[in-house]
DNA sequence: TTGGATCTACTACAGTTGTCGTATATATTG
DNA sequence: CAATATATACGACAACTGTAGTAGATCCAA
């Protein structure tokens, strides 16, 4: 429906995407098995995926002998602010407080953690662009 | 795909839901108004989502003289959270600190509501339940 | 009463997604 | 070399989505 340079991937690809993150240049086999620890999946399903990110620039394809590896395209940081701009557009009328007192409130966070944020915020006040 | 009784509206379906719960039962024509004021759709696309949702329970309809008034089901808080908590899961691997600096990193927050936020992680450190 | 204005019900359609199966090419190994 | 294992390329499919057209029912105003 809308071109986007937006990287939007769907679910089955940001599963592929966090594999990739963290298992640079892997090949499909190494992807299948990593998705069949979660979930059972054909092969071919994620062959299928893959070429189809290929296509859409997700993801780059390298040749390496008979197979390919891949490696994801945009970095992990960049979907991931796109995804909270867009949740944060789309579902929070752009209340970035609610949306972090929503997943403040659902997830167990360590004392630590909010320490952690406390300094950050702190931090943020002396110096707003950041 | 699958079948979730946790809501996961799609874009449209979201659109139409923040309308209906500013403007509770509302007829089509009035959400067709409401989103015509940020995009051009046409009224039988309105009506043909509204239907749809129809059927997955997520409005309720309420004949009204020829015509239907809509509301939305699920709370407007339910659908937040399942939202976070999905993004949570599937794109910060259950970091919900990042998420956070993420959300408060690219939007701007005013110092005010830093400070409410400051207010109320002093208070969940005292205070962790709730 | 007749013609537009309103509504709803249906149908349609193309693009995306998640899933695979099949065919084919290439390797490896008895 | 034949059988088996691996990979890739394609094609298929059904469900979901966004979008909209058309037909038929109703109501109001001239």
């Amino acid at each position: 429906m809308e071109e986007r340079q937006t990287f939007q991937p769907s679910d089955a690809e940001l599963e592929i995407l966090q594999i990739l993150w963290e298992h640079q240049p892997a090949s499909v086999r190494l992807v299948h098995e990593k998705i069949c620890e979660q979930r059972e999946v054909g092969y071919t399903t994620v062959l299928t995926v893959l070429q189809r990110m290929t296509k859409k620039k997700l993801v780059e394809r390298i040749k390496e002998g008979k197979s390919h590896l891949y490696r994801a395209v945009p970095k992990e940081e960049q979907i991931q602010q796109n995804l909270v701009q867009r949740l944060l557009k789309t579902a929070y009328k752009g209340s970035a407080m609610k949306l972090m007192m929503h997943a403040l409130g659902q997830e167990e966070v360590s004392s630590e953690e909010l320490d952690t944020l406390q300094q950050w915020l702190e931090n943020k006040k002396q110096n707003p662009d950041g």
